[in-house]
Order: structure tokens, then sequence, then C-alpha cells
DNA sequence: TCTGGGGTCCTAGGACCC
DNA sequence: TCTGGGGTCCTAGGACCC
């Protein structure tokens, strides 16, 4: 049962590995995905300590012979779709996390088609020669541990981390290589002198969740002493669209905020109907002059994915927000929609004009096998008898 | 180093219902 | 009529990941 035999597949320097493959000139040269903020960074410039989510300048400055390339994202997702393709081909269960990674499962493969190792060999050598790009695997017990020796594996490479040498591989390592430790977790952890894995789990569960809360003191301390139960699992369906723009110094007049805002709920509503969704939450996503965030957010009384209904809550949110925007100024703008349903899930409720009790409930039931709690509770409120129409714009927001 | 864009998940308080 | 507990939803914010 406990075998080294998760696969976590990682892609090495996606981005800029695949403008290598795609233009030879660039192969062996320090290549770098940008403009402005660098995205990706091959290997010939992570040597010059060149690094994703760096400014362009700053990359230059470390590195003068950089070559700054414009992003392609139709090559990235041929890509991504032809790696994906040779993951399923591999193993039955094959979890994508992000565009360039993934988990498999290749416990029970072994009488059919081999060890972990001989699949990961195999596996590489197939995206290798069939789309033109490196992959580094990292295998081990849990999901956590194979995400881990993934990093160590890379670049080009694969790394077994074996039962018995779990603790001695993980311990010594720092906080910030937990997945789930970003900046402000690393802060609290170091300033209470827990550096390393081992110190995470030497300190007790009980220690952990008084500093960082309930959830993440218990999944820190259960994956530092190996404990990761999570099963290689397909992903559920997407939960939000969100679209976002820098503004830059540039200030702009409150109708040039409200257009662009226009803009991008309008690319949203789009996306939702290419995807035969419906959204039931609007979210405005604001960065202020002083790099300070906040959000607004309003949930309709239908999911819906009609452009009107979208930009016209989004301009409500913002037209709430101006005041605060006129004192800080607004450096981004953004906009989300989330509470996804499948496409019109109001037909549903049809059969609820005069619902009595048992029914509605069989219904509501119905509903939620379907779509999930979440839209359990607009159904119950747009079946309910003191249920208003439906507005043909939303009600205006409640003063803040 | 003056900070892009697309996501996920968790927490916590208040509202509301049963 | 008063009181309390449990559950769910909405909103806002924060942290994190690629």
């Amino acid at each position: 049962m406990s075998v080294a035999g998760i696969l976590h597949a990682d892609l090495d320097a996606f981005f800029a590995s695949v403008a290598q493959r795609d233009h030879p000139e660039l192969r062996g040269r320090p290549v770098a995905v940008g403009p402005g903020i660098i995205t990706a960074a091959s290997y010939e410039a992570r040597a010059f300590g060149v690094r994703g989510a760096m400014a362009e300048r700053e990359a230059r400055a470390l590195c003068p012979d950089l070559i700054v390339v414009p992003g392609d994202f139709d090559a990235y997702s041929a890509a991504s779709k032809a790696v994906f393709a040779i993951f399923e081909d591999t193993s039955p269960l094959v979890e994508g996390i992000s565009i360039d990674e993934a988990f498999l499962d290749a416990r029970g493969l072994t009488r059919a088609v081999g060890s972990p190792t001989e699949i990961a060999t195999t596996l590489r050598a197939r995206v290798s020669d069939e789309v033109g790009l490196s992959l580094s695997i990292g295998i081990a017990r849990t999901k956590f541990l194979a995400k881990v020796a993934s990093v160590s594996a890379k670049p080009d490479g694969l790394k077994v981390v074996e039962p018995d040498e779990e603790i001695a591989f993980l311990h010594p390592l720092p906080v910030r290589r937990m997945w789930g430790v970003g900046p402000a977790t690393e802060t609290v952890l170091v300033g209470h002198g827990i550096q390393t894995i081992g110190d995470l789990a030497t300190v007790g569960e009980g220690a952990l969740v008084a500093l960082l809360g309930r959830h993440t003191g218990r999944h820190l301390h259960a994956l530092a002493v190996g404990r990761d139960l999570r099963p290689v699992e397909p992903r559920a369906r997407r939960r939000s669209f969100g679209a976002q723009r820098a503004l830059g110094r540039r200030q702009l007049t409150p109708d040039q905020r409200s257009a662009r805002l226009a803009e991008l709920v309008d690319g949203l509503a789009r996306r939702l109907r290419s995807a035969e969704r419906c959204a039931s939450t609007v979210t405005l996503r604001l960065r202020f002059g002083d790099y300070t965030r906040a959000t607004r957010s309003r949930t309709l009384r239908n999911p819906t994915d009609r452009t009107d209904l979208l930009v016209a809550t989004a301009r409500a949110l913002l037209d709430a927000a101006e005041a605060t925007i006129s004192e800080r100024g607004c450096t981004l703008i953004g906009a989300a929609v989330s509470g996804l349903v499948p496409h019109r899930p109001q037909q549903l409720l049809l059969p609820f004009d005069r619902p009595d009790r048992v029914a509605l409930d069989d219904a509501l039931d119905g509903v939620r096998d379907r779509f999930g709690g979440a839209a359990v509770g607009r159904a119950a409120s747009l079946a309910h008898p003191r249920h208003r129409p439906m507005p043909v714009l939303p009600e205006p927001v409640r003063p803040a």
C-alpha cells in the first residue's frame, strides 16, 4: 500500500521552453517571457538570477544579454494539450494542477505497464520526443512529497523519494518549501523560531493551530509528518471567471473607469456563454494608489450570463466605491463572476409554481445533486411563495 | 524591486430561517 | 411571548499558487 507511486510531473520553464523550441536561435541563450513583468525565465537566464514575477528592468540589470520575448498563448495551450494527452494515455488517474503540471497515480499499473519509475522514464521520453519539451518528475508515496520531489528533480530530471527516505528528505527543508506557506505564513513561523519542516513536525499540531488557525495549522502539521491522504483525482469544474487590468500611474475619470470595467465584464459574459454557464455573483476588484486592495461583491437573485445585467451590477458596485477611489486613487480594476451553475438553471424552477412541501424538498434535492448546495439556496428563495419576480435590472447597491 | 494576470481556498461576522 | 441553538448564505478580506 505505502509505496512511492504518485507522480508529480512539471514542465521545465514552460513558457520560455516553448519559445526556445519554436525559435531555434533562442536555444542556449538567456530568454525571458515578458514584457514588463517576467512570467517565465529559461535556465540560462535563471543562472543570472532572473526569476518569474520580476520587473523586466531588474531582470535586464542582472542579465544584460537577456532576450525578452512576448507570450504566445496559442502555442502554450497547444503544447499543454499535447502533454496532457500523453498523461491521459499513461494513467487513468490524472489531476491537472495548472497549464504545465499534473499529478498522476501510477499505483496499480505495475503489472500492466511497469513500475512508477519506469512509467516516469517513458513519460519524460515521450514528452521530449513528441512535444519537444523537458519534463521533470517527482515520485513519492503522497502528493505533497511528490510535489516537493519534483522541485528537486529540476531541471529535466527524475527524483524518487522512497517511504523510508521521507523524513530525511523533508525535514531539513525550509518551511517556505511547503505547499501553502507563502510570505505571510513564513514570517509568522520564522518569527516563532520555526525554520524547517522538521521544526513544524516537532512543534506539534496544537501550537501550529494557535499560530495559524485551525485549518492551516492542522494541514501543515500533517504534511510535515508525512501524512497526506489526498487522492489523485480529476479536477472539479472551475468555480469562477475573472479579468483585471493594471492602470499604471495614469488616473482615469469615473467614466473611463466605468467603460474599462464594462469591457472586462463583457469579456467575462462572453466566456460564460461559451462555457454554457451562468454566474450568480459579481465581484469588483480594486487596487488603490497605496497598493491596498478591496473587493466589493453582489449576488443576484438569479444566475445569468447576460452582459447587460452583469455590467449593470458591476457598475453599481463601482459607483458605490467612487468615494474611496477619489481619495486614494485607483491602480487596478478587475471583475470576477462566481457562483457558477450550468446554463440557465431557472428552467428547473418551472414545476415550482405552487409547490407543496414534499414536492419542493424532492425538487431541491435534485437541484442539490446536480448543482451543489449554493444552487439550493437560490432555488429555494425563488420557489418560495414570497419570492418576488426577477427585476429587469439588479437592485441598487446598499450604501456602504 | 515600486508590483501582471488568472485562479483557489479559508475565515469571520451578520442576516436569516427553522 | 421569549429564548436559544444550528445551519446556510452573503459579503469582505486575506493568503497562496502558477
